[in-house]
RNA sequence: GCCGGCGUAGCUCAGGGGUAGAGCAACUGAUUCGUAAUCAGUAGGUCCGGAGUUCAAAUCUCCGCGCCGGCACCA
């Protein structure tokens, strides 16, 4: 940190409307907010100077930009009320459960979270008590004080408290950085601030939400401490605004949608396996079809490679070294059928399901010898791939052990990688505009500290996916070292119901796969010469995209991905033989039908039918039947159309085709 | 894998040492009806699994398993 300047006597102070305001070295922002008015002084929270959040009482010793922060602020407001509520959640909890220990407590997307060391566990019965106490403190309005202490003697404050945690925190901060102490009345806290000036100014919206283990840093060698989540606003209004926002967004969670719409299921003996339903599995195919018209009009080969291979091609390709723990491996022999025997010796070869596509491709590309005008090849596999996921990880349809991939890797030589990348660009943006996603976010994930290859080709390998991730109008996020161990990668991620993030399409360069199992092409000089290889995946799998498509759509897909497209339903048995040939004519004409003939009033069918979100419903009555015609109605809406029954079928029929091949 | 929670009918949930409950769904019957729930009746259970305590366990204890939420991991 860079000396400030000697005070000068006098700091002009610029404020949001232009004025300025002329104090002596040392004015604080809760004094400047006192003289403008006591209304303001009375709302302000915290300040901006030169742009900076700081506390009220902190003395300005230079001339700059000054705004005073109220709750109006929304974002400033939030992560301060956030930010204090954590250190209230700390205060509560160290005044109901003595010996805990405190370590740290951000503000997170709708809240905040503190991290605590103590023996016993919490538990969510506990919340009460503890949210009680933090309203408590409200009331009590403590004033905040800021200290900044000597760094050892904040270390050994806190040694001699017991608070370990926070005596390492302080320990690894950058020497030359203030040890700033904040203390809410009697209770004191490490922390960089700022903060608000009381405590009454946090307010009561605010709520304990989830109880849940984190490693110390993050690290799991590390011990285990209890983390309570909360989440906290600026009113009561916005707090129940947002816990209904959550209950809402989980009525689109795919596996209630999974199961009400009877899409698929899981049971433990396949745990981390889809067992996909008829209807669940027209999404499959929809999806399936699409993607392949989309990769053969883009100049990609399909193959179909081997599930299970010996240990040994897993050994040559890295795999069995680096990947290991998430492979499931089957010994090549018999089992016993004897009675008390072991099921297997132990003496056969091992083998193992494959967990990624990648190697096998090689060896395809590897028979015969390639020329270099026979590149790039773009070879895709719908391949079907098991990972050993741990337990804790799985996630409905996001992450499972037995995945589709819709995967791809593009032989190519080194001149051609950046068409290349660009082309997949261009493929992947047409690809989720079809869908309607574009709440996508763009990471470019870079070298990792472990990896191969020298820093000239991660260089070029970084600037050119950077390139054309510029090319293409893309704004994204670097993922320092993220990468995969033999590239970088660019990740696409989509974002569920209650806004979890996941990564969905991929695109990586890869230089050493081609090394490792010696892949060649002969080139125009007659020498050979290593191909690159770039991994790629669209969909990313086919299970966590479907998720996601569940839950970006509610259930109410488009007509094409729609598992039923048509429902056909009578008004009296009178219109059964027409409804009968309806639906006949409807299926002809390639849709997706169902008749419902039940002894039910029309109002109970359009009910059912609505709930099951098909999308069309055409109803049939007496008058429908002698006239030859329809009355159609659209899910979500109570509009009907009457049409002649030719004019429906083409209608629905052209508003049926999938997007690559809509008129 | 780790921490916390949960596990009762197809679904949503109640019950908490003494004969297992509701609503919806299912099934049967009646009703033939014009755009989001017609009425009546019937059937449905290894209360996640195993062991223990007890005269008696869905209920209490222990051990597993699964699921949910995080953490770690992660294409």
């Amino acid at each position: 940190m860079s000396a400030p300047a000697a005070p000068a006597s006098e700091v002009r102070l610029t404020l949001p409307d232009g004025s300025v305001r002329t104090y002596g070295a040392g004015v604080t922002a809760g004094r400047v907010a006192a003289d403008i008015g006591p209304g303001l002084a009375k709302a302000a929270m915290a300040a901006r100077f030169e742009g900076t959040l700081i506390d009220l009482d902190r003395p300005l010793t230079r001339s700059g930009r000054l705004a005073i922060v109220t709750r109006k602020d929304e974002a400033d407001a939030l992560e301060l009320i956030r930010h204090d509520c954590a250190h209230l959640l700390a205060q509560a909890v160290q005044a109901l459960f003595p010996g805990t220990q405190v370590t740290i407590g951000p503000v997170i997307e709708d809240g905040f979270y503190y991290d605590f060391a103590r023996n016993e566990p919490f538990s969510v019965e506990d919340f009460e008590a503890i949210e009680a106490k933090m309203r408590a403190l409200v009331d009590a309005d403590l004033p905040t004080r800021r200290e900044v202490w000597d760094r050892d003697a904040a270390i050994a404050h806190f040694e001699k408290l017991g608070e370990s945690y926070k005596a390492e925190i302080i320990a690894d901060l950058p020497a030359g950085e203030d040890i700033s102490v904040y203390f809410h009345g009697d209770w004191h806290d490490l922390c960089r601030g700022p903060h608000l000036p009381s405590t009454k100014h946090i307010g009561k919206a605010f709520k304990l939400t989830k109880l849940a283990g984190a490693y110390w840093r993050g690290d799991a060698r590390n011990a285990q401490l209890q983390r309570i989540y909360g989440t906290a606003w600026r009113e009561e209004k916005e707090l129940a605004a947002y816990l209904h926002r959550i209950e809402e967004a989980e009525k689109r969670d795919h596996r209630r949608i999974g199961r009400e719409m009877d899409l698929f299921h899981f049971q433990e003996e396949a745990q981390g396996s889809v067992f996909w339903h008829p209807k669940g599995y027209v999404l499959w195919r929809q999806l399936e079809a699409y993607i392949r018209r989309r990769q053969d009009e883009d100049g990609y080969v399909e193959v179909k490679t081997p599930q299970l291979l010996a240990s040994k091609f897993w050994e040559q390709s890295g795999h069995w070294s680096k990947f290991r723990e998430n492979m499931f491996v089957v010994p090549d022999e018999i089992p016993s059928t004897e009675e008390g025997a072991p099921l297997v010796t132990g003496q056969g070869q091992m083998m193992a399901l494959k967990p990624m596509n990648c190697p096998a491709h090689v060896q395809i590309f590897k028979q015969g010898i390639k020329s270099y005008r026979d590149l790039p090849i773009r070879m895709s596999e719908f391949g079907c791939c098991h990972r050993n996921e741990a337990h804790g990880a799985l996630h409905g349809l996001m992450r499972v052990r037995q995945m589709t991939q819709d995967d791809a890797h593009i032989f190519c030589r080194d001149d051609q990688v950046t068409d290349e990348t660009l082309r997949f660009l261009r493929l992947f943006a047409r690809v989720y505009g079809d869908f309607g996603l574009t709440d996508i976010s763009y990471r470019l994930a870079t070298r990792p500290e472990v990896r191969a290859g020298s820093d000239d080709v991660w260089d070029r390998a970084e600037a050119s996916l950077a390139r054309a991730l510029d090319a293409a109008g893309l704004s994204y996020a670097i993922a320092e070292g993220e990468g995969a161990f033999y590239g970088p990668k660019l990740e696409f991620h989509l974002t569920d119901a209650i806004g979890r993030s996941w990564q969905c399409g991929t695109f990586q360069l890869d230089y050493v796969l081609p090394e490792r199992l010696d892949v060649t092409y002969v080139g125009e000089d007659g020498q050979r010469h290593r191909p690159v290889m770039l991994h790629r995946a669209v969909f990313g799998t086919f299970e966590r995209f479907a998720g996601l498509l569940i839950e970006h759509f509610a259930g109410r897909f488009p007509l094409w991905l729609a598992p039923v497209q048509v429902a056909v339903a009578t008004i009296t048995s009178d219109a059964d033989s027409y409804a009968q040939a309806l639906s006949g004519r409807l299926r002809a004409a390639g849709l997706r039908v169902e008749t419902d003939l039940r002894n039910e009033k029309i109002t109970y069918k359009v009910r059912e039918h609505s709930l099951a979100k098909t999308p069309i419903l055409l109803v049939v009555g007496r008058k429908e039947a002698a006239e030859g015609t329809v009355s159609l109605r659209r899910l979500g809406s109570p509009d009907q159309e009457v049409l002649a029954s030719e004019a429906a079928i083409a209608q629905i029929t052209r508003e049926a085709a999938p997007p690559d091949r809509a008129a």
